[in-house]
DNA sequence: GAATATTGTTTGTTGCAACAAAAACTTTGC
DNA sequence: GCAAAGTTTTTGTTGCAACAAACAATATTC
């Protein structure tokens, strides 16, 4: 069995960021952020067993706010339960993957086509240097961080089109699929994750040709769906033998 | 002032159904699910405050499920913060109503296409029967009945496309729009809510035709925003003088 | 030895009381 | 009459203990 994996030494990590309050302070959202990161950064491997109280424990908090978190991930998917009272970061299945790929391409498609048109001239400026960033954390093998730079890439543009619940939305997309490119960590450096179509839609957003910035995002998810399913084929062979 | 908005006289109604209870019978889940009817129904009055301790008294739970209930909503945007410790029913502003249209025509355009090529053959009769109970409603002013039947009928053909968290995706963004039908409920019977779109979508499921299924679809949703457009208009207009 | 029963432990949910903060209301001052 | 300051009440969050249900490990029986 795996131990550890009610251990709250496994769950920290980073200490919380207290920066994170903007209006309202509550220790539930900041549990929920914590974590939420977390997933996104492909910290957990799918099956992790998570409980109340180490979470509580591992944050700093009493239950109460990290049984808040926990209920609504899983309200939203990116937790499930495996039994009555047991959520664990879940496998992702072939169906969850071509049902979030469709919804990921028609709401991001959305947010990449709106906003590359309302996006300010110095974006890809600032697109530039998180690519950097990106290249710098596959040489050196920091997946986590390339995860988490890849979604800064994706959602400053997104964020240009000023529709705050797609966002949102569009991140409950995100935390479903996070913990999957866990399983695929080494191979990130070699299949250079996600450099090219970020390379047009630099240029895309440089021409001003927000269809063109369009169609890479919709490259990019498709890339990521195929590298993904590729990983579930994998997991399932492995267990079926 | 409006001391019967904090009266849990005003969120009963229709005692909580318990047969919502499939997997795990929390008493969170189902203070969520009785409001989110309430919601969708157009029972709250955009405005309305809604505090823990009267929801518990009204669904007649604890605060903790009460306050369960009340932080996913708020966390879904379906109910706000008008100040750090008050949520209320949210004024659909101009704003939203276009965010939510343009999400509600991405992911519901997918899901009524999808849903209509796996729809079964004798779907089309059920539809004609929700159909005529809205037909019914509409004629004895139950409006609340009406926008309740309008929802099934959407969403049994959404089902069909068998992927549950479009689903709920898509529940969320009604939820969003659902108080505001609140104000125009007089409305209702003049313009024939979403007839004639309702019969041309029984009417391309009967040919097979996906592609005008969607439309037909896609022109209701487009119908429900002009609607709530000219509402929304009324709204502010009135606040202004 | 394997299947089943049993016991002990872990775990989520729930209700509740305490606290601090924000509303609502009242009084005061001009 | 109106605005501002102070007071009272309401309200959400939090931590905690109790409970019941599920889980794991052990013992028991065939």
């Amino acid at each position: 069995m795996r131990s550890d994996s009610v251990e709250p030494a496994g769950i920290q990590g980073a200490k919380v960021d207290l920066p994170t309050l903007k209006k309202h302070a509550r220790l539930g959202d900041m549990a929920y952020e914590a974590m939420k990161e977390r997933l996104i950064r492909g910290a957990f491997e799918p099956g992790r067993k998570l409980t109340v109280r180490a979470v509580a424990e591992a944050l700093g908090v009493s239950s109460t706010p990290a049984r808040d978190a926990l209920n609504r991930l899983a309200a939203e998917g990116a937790l499930v339960y495996s039994g009555p009272k047991t959520v664990i970061v879940p496998y992702l299945t072939m169906e969850a993957l071509q049902e979030v790929t469709a919804m990921r391409l028609a709401l991001e498609g959305l947010a990449a086509e709106r906003g590359a048109v309302r996006a300010p001239k110095d974006l890809p400026d600032l697109l530039t240097e998180y690519q950097a960033k990106i290249n710098e954390g596959l040489a050196s093998r920091r997946y986590a961080e390339v995860l988490w730079m890849n979604k800064e890439f994706h959602f400053s543009v997104y964020k240009c089109c000023n529709m705050p619940y797609l966002l949102t939305t569009i991140e409950t997309l995100w935390l479903r699929i996070g913990p999957s490119f866990h399983d695929l960590y080494p191979e990130f450096a070699i299949q250079k994750y996600g450099v090219h179509n970020h390379e047009v839609v630099i240029e895309s957003l440089r021409d001003g040709d927000s269809g063109a910035a369009r169609a890479a995002f919709e490259n990019d998810i498709r890339d990521g769906y195929r590298r993904l399913k590729q990983s579930i084929r994998v997991r399932e062979e492995r267990s079926e033998s």
